[in-house]
DNA sequence: GCAGTATAGGACACTCCTGTCTCATTTTGC
DNA sequence: GCAAAATGAGACAGGAGTGTCCTATACTGC
């Protein structure tokens, strides 16, 4: 689990992540939440609440920085870089699902500030998309964009399923199935890094 | 498109239709959105739909039937029963593209609503699926549960592509092409409804 | 054209959320 | 154990949204 974030062991910050952590899981669901019921959430008073973010637009801020360290922290262990394209791919999205409630957030972001078409894009993985095109593990015929859309939507998937009450590994296994079966080649045969013993809804 | 729904076109029910409208198609941003701006989005003074909906409760419950309305009718217009199941799916899914926000909204209330696992599966869905499985145009090595989340997001994939400032024909094409990638089974060709002489990415 | 109906616009009290205070209590660091 | 720091609890005014009401205006069907 990744949890203990900047957990420098003072109170100052534990207090300050536990608010982060409560804003965050609540925001995905209602960013309009009352911030009453977000010191609830993190188990303090509205008036310390205040005392660490003045206003509510100080909150946002901080939650919208601190996904967004989340989120990258992810993607730098997804090591997008090393191996065939589409398993890159797949590692991330695997990745994402552990901070989902960042990830959600970040795109909801991305989406909510930005008016011009497809700014929700992210520069490394429409690269990563671009490798997966040339080293031959990623369906050309697909659009870049396509692509980042359903691999963020097959997340989401997956995260809503564990909701539903399965498992997060079989979560994981379908979505990782799934992604693979969307983004490969059609003469692409499963890719070297996988253990092609294991049957891909095991 | 399928605009005139209930549309007596009396102005009665022109208002009562505006409103709801209006309603969806915020709410599904922002279910917190002040009964101000979904009246002015409808072109309507506030106590005009205070008059047609006395508490904000009795829009919200307006519009839950008003969409369930809209969905219905288009799995009806999907004919689910008719033809190989996968591409009834097909079917489903390309007709809920085109009527999103009131399937956002089933969908999100379903999830606010039901404590118990799974209970956002619909039933009819749910026996397409299995007529799939048995039909051969389904693979069942997929859990029926995980099919139905993925077209969900197969959906809003396409949504949001268009959003992004796409064409809501390649949305559709793409979001075809990527549910039969899914559900296919790995031995299965291109179904025989489908014209095969088209790239499934044209 | 006329009576009946529907609407726009605004006033009003009420509730909830927000941001700012203050003060007592608890916890930390030494 | 003690001083400093952090927290909990509550008061308070201002703002926004809600629900109810009323009146003048625009529209409908006959």
């Amino acid at each position: 689990m990744i949890d203990d974030l900047t957990a420098t062991s003072t109170l100052r910050s534990r207090t300050r992540n536990a608010i982060l952590e409560a804003a965050i899981s609540v925001f995905v669901n209602d960013r309009s939440t009352s911030l009453g019921k977000v010191a609830e959430r993190a188990g303090v008073a509205r008036s310390t609440l205040h005392r660490y973010f003045p206003e509510r637009s100080d909150l946002l801020n901080a939650v919208r920085e601190y996904a967004r360290d989340k989120v990258e922290r992810i993607r730098d262990a997804a090591r997008i870089h090393e191996g065939p394209a589409s398993e890159a791919v797949v590692r991330l999205a695997v990745g994402y699902l552990e901070v989902w409630d960042a990830v959600m957030w970040d795109y909801m972001e991305a989406e909510a500030a930005g008016e011009n078409p497809d700014e929700s894009e992210d520069v490394a993985i429409t690269q990563l998309i671009e490798r997966g095109y040339k080293d031959g593990t990623i369906d050309p015929a697909i659009p870049n964009a396509w692509i980042q859309h359903t691999m963020y939507a097959m997340v989401y998937s997956a995260w809503d399923y564990i909701r539903a009450g399965h498992s997060r590994h079989e979560a994981a296994k379908l979505c990782e199935a799934s992604i693979r079966k969307l983004i490969t080649p059609p003469s692409h045969v499963t890719p070297p890094t996988t253990r092609s013993s294991d049957h891909p809804f095991g």
